[in-house]
DNA sequence: CAAGTATATGCGTATATGCGCATATATAGT
DNA sequence: ACTATATATGCGCATATACGCATATACTTG
């Protein structure tokens, strides 16, 4: 199952547009606070610190690429992880980021 | 080891500056133009077909972000990938994205 | 030192996108 | 129907960045 033969010129889009849309810090945080489950906009909005505007805007973007699912009921729209792979995504991203910055810091410190 | 506690603003940054970097298709082509091993830029620009100019800089934005390592032999400047965990990096994304194109192929198909 | 080859970089342009602001839409309560 | 609340969206601006083109730099060879 090893992906030995090059993907094509729209495989490699998606792909690169599914790491566009995890490369905005309000997003990550978005995200972040996803992790433990569901929550309104508002809840997301006091969380991150960001204008509602903004936070809608974005969770519009995750959405559209099914970073996240959408559920209305009533006046509140609640917003989850649907796919746990994005779990794994961050963990990976983090532990070579550690490793890189443990680098520098060995640069620095000694 | 779970990350039970949020990443601080400047931890976010530096995910999304990572998640960033493959965001661009000609880059992730050269990832994958790496996957056997190091190749020199000539050989790069050759296999992804783009121009020597723009080519350069995507290798110097990669090696930047410390996603490629660059060896200088005489006159040819050799790239590789050090880092492995990008192959999981990109399966997973991979995995993800087919999951979603079957989905919408079974809304289409049946 | 001159010429050739491989790679890097300065510059201008076109495009994408994040943000703030205001406003529109949808639903609930009176 | 009117008001209030929650969410979405149109618009403009500022910024980032990918690309092409030309040129600079680094190294090799004669």
């Amino acid at each position: 199952m090893a992906r030995k033969v090059p993907l094509s010129d729209d495989a490699l889009e998606l792909v690169a547009r599914r790491f566009a849309v995890l490369s905005e810090p309000m997003r990550l945080r978005l995200i972040q606070a996803l992790f433990d489950g569901e929550r309104s906009v508002g809840e997301l909005v006091a969380a991150t610190g960001g204008t509602q505007g903004n936070i809608s805007r974005h969770l519009q973007t995750l959405t559209q690429a099914h970073v996240l699912a959408r559920r209305k009921e009533g006046l509140q729209v609640y917003y989850s992880i649907p796919d746990p792979s994005i779990f794994r995504l961050c963990e990976l991203v983090c532990g070579s980021l550690e490793k890189s910055l443990n680098r520098q810091a060995d640069a620095f410190g000694g």
